[in-house]
DNA sequence: GTTTAGGATTCG
């Protein structure tokens, strides 16, 4: 046919018929390498030793002024095609060198990969035919040449050993003359110490963000002498492949443990140095260990900050804040009298007073059940639900997986994975968009589908809020008003199930940025936290039971907060002691001064006056 | 139409 006539023919010599000073097409599995460095000529060399199924080894030098033009050998197994290659005699062995027109092809030496060259050429010849050699090629090399194991990961690191890493740059800094630093990442944790080398955080490149939330798990490669130039030129976020790194054992004069320090030598023995990674790389498609595409830098850091998560399951719970413990009770306004409750209980409701009474006995005694959730909407009273209510919920709502659909809009991108477990769940996580989303991706806004109870509580923990979600087949839709619509922290909130009209989560599109408008968007009416109790005060000329309804005011305790706050709780407690002492005689009991308020409560013919206690506080002395 | 490196771990 025509088109056969148009394409080039080219002959291959095969190992063992190579002759000296002949120019020669050839192909052959890589059996060495050393990724192309910087010589100390004019070129950037790379030296590779293929064998074939004549089982004879070639050396070949290869020079090239244009790095893009040596061939792109990842690792050993490797499978080449040569064309134009000279060969020459050399310490009584052939060797191979570049000559005029040197082109060469590499492929995947896995058998059953895609055959698909890697090249700087634009114009090569590829065929049916050359496809054939390349599968027959790896099927020679899977059954005939001895496979590497699989590449140690910074969580399999030994001491004292020479290994070959697959990492992700996050940053780098010059050291002195001789030595640059490269901070970099594999997805995993070292379980060692890791040295840090002592660089000052402003002289190293990198995102700022990315380089502080991962300071715990990018290990420091000091590299050396002729890799600085390459590693200098190395762009921040590409994945990399370094050969032959060294791990060496040791520990400062300060330290009580030793620690592991990542060393790449100077010189190019045993293939020692650094390759640059295409993002189509199977090993970096690993890396990156979640199966969708990259969105944006942001995104990776809301990624990266997610993964450090699932992979760093213990957590040090933050510092609570100290703050006072107040013992006796205060007045707000002062130009009122005090009223004995003798002269309360016989007056007519409503009326305002100023008392000093003390406090016989108070209810719930049990004080975490004095937290209520009040609509003030309907103003209903209902109790808060507890976790297990939460997470029967969550599981519900994960039988249906993500709506692929529904990811990535216009104003929240989305990454989805499916857990290793033996159940292979599938989780969404959706990111809401916002301007400063570099700066602090904590502050993100996000979305979770398929999340566990624990899961969720996790995510709360760094990033700022957290709605659960479900796919329907439009759009996502909040879970069962049981469950909080949103956490935020500590703090889980909750819709009034009477008053709420959900509405479809893209509403949320208008004012993502606007956290505090998001209950009145979506249609829900929220529920408050107050404390509810019943104080018995008495004064000598009667007793009286006033309520207590705060949300914050009376304890300097915000109610939402108190049911994951142990501090808190036992700074309530420690204050209701305070007010009430257990088992005191009635002469102990401290004299509290406080507002209340008759109102009459009227149902159907029963008329009954209840108090209530108003703008009083615990005070903060003592 | 020259050199570079020519596989075989640094010693910081």
């Amino acid at each position: 046919m025509h088109f056969q006539s148009v394409a080039p023919k080219y002959a291959y010599t095969s190992l063992n018929h190579l002759k000296d000073g002949t120019i020669v097409n050839l192909y052959g599995i890589v059996k060495f390498f050393k990724p192309p460095y910087v010589s100390k000529g004019t070129d950037y060399c790379s030296v590779v030793t293929l064998v074939d199924p004549s089982n004879v080894k070639l050396t070949c030098t290869l020079f090239s002024g244009n790095v893009d033009s040596l061939p792109k050998i990842y690792k050993v197994g490797d499978i080449v095609r040569f064309h134009r290659i000279k060969i020459r005699e050399y310490n009584g062995q052939m060797q191979g060198i570049t000559s005029v027109g040197f082109a060469s092809l590499t492929f995947d030496g896995t058998v059953g990969a895609p055959v698909v060259p890697r090249t700087s050429s634009k114009v090569y010849t590829f065929m049916d035919e050359e496809q054939k050699i390349v599968e027959e090629l790896r099927v020679w090399a899977a059954s005939n040449l001895s496979v590497c194991g699989p590449a140690a990961k910074l969580s399999g690191v030994q001491p004292m050993l020479f290994f070959d890493l697959t990492c992700q740059l996050v940053g780098k800094a010059k050291v002195d003359g001789s030595s640059f630093l490269l901070k970099v990442w594999d997805g995993t944790k070292c379980p060692y110490p890791t040295w840090k080398v002592p660089v000052e955080a402003r002289d190293v490149e990198g995102e700022k963000v990315l380089l502080h939330q991962l300071q715990n798990l990018m290990v420091d490669i000091l590299v050396y002498d002729n890799h600085v130039q390459l590693a200098k030129s190395l762009k921040i976020g590409s994945f990399l492949r370094i050969y032959s790194i060294h791990t060496k054992q040791a520990s400062a004069v300060d330290e009580d443990v030793s620690h592991i320090e990542f060393h790449l030598h100077g010189g190019t023995c045993y293939g020692r140095g650094i390759g640059v990674l295409p993002e189509s790389n199977p090993d970096v498609k690993e890396l990156k260990d979640f199966n969708f595409p990259l969105f944006g830098f942001w995104l990776c850091v809301c990624i990266i900050i997610i993964r450090k998560f699932f992979l760093i399951l213990d957590f040090e719970s933050r510092l609570q804040r100290c703050q006072q413990l107040p013992v006796t009770v205060l007045t707000d306004h002062q130009d009122l009298n005090n009223t004995e409750l003798k002269t309360i209980l016989n007056s007519t409701a409503p009326q305002q007073y100023r008392i000093r009474a003390k406090l016989r006995t108070y209810k719930p005694q049990k004080l975490y059940q004095s937290i209520k959730l009040h609509c003030s909407k309907c103003n209903s009273l209902q109790e808060v639900p507890d976790g297990d209510d939460f997470d029967f919920i969550l599981q519900g709502s994960a039988i249906t997986a993500p709506n692929a659909e529904l990811q990535n809009t216009s104003w929240y991108d989305s990454v989805m994975w499916t857990t290793q477990d033996e159940k292979q769940r599938k989780i969404a996580i959706h990111f809401v968009k916002h301007d400063e989303m570099l700066q602090q991706p904590e502050d993100t806004l996000l979305m979770i589908e398929g999340g566990t109870l624990k899961e969720v509580w996790k995510l709360t923990k760094i990033f700022k809020c957290v709605i659960p979600v479900r796919s329907t087949e439009e759009d996502l839709e909040l879970l069962d008003l049981s469950a909080p619509f949103l956490l935020q922290g500590n703090i889980k909130y909750y819709g009034c199930k009477q008053c709420s009209t959900p509405k479809p989560i893209k509403s949320l599109s208008s004012i993502a940025k606007q956290i505090n408008l998001f209950s009145s968007v979506l249609g829900i009416e929220l529920l408050q936290y107050v404390f509810i109790m019943k104080f018995t005060l008495i004064d000598g000329t009667g007793a009286l039971n006033a309520y207590l309804f705060d949300y914050e005011k009376f304890f300097q305790i915000p109610a939402s907060e108190i049911l994951s706050n142990n501090f808190l709780q036992h700074k309530m407690q420690m204050t209701m002691n305070t007010l009430c002492p257990p088992g005191g005689k009635l002469d102990d009991l401290p004299w509290l001064e406080c507002f209340i308020k008759s109102y009459n409560v009227r149902d159907g013919m029963k008329h009954q006056v209840y108090y209530q206690i108003f703008d009083t506080t615990v005070a903060e002395d003592v």
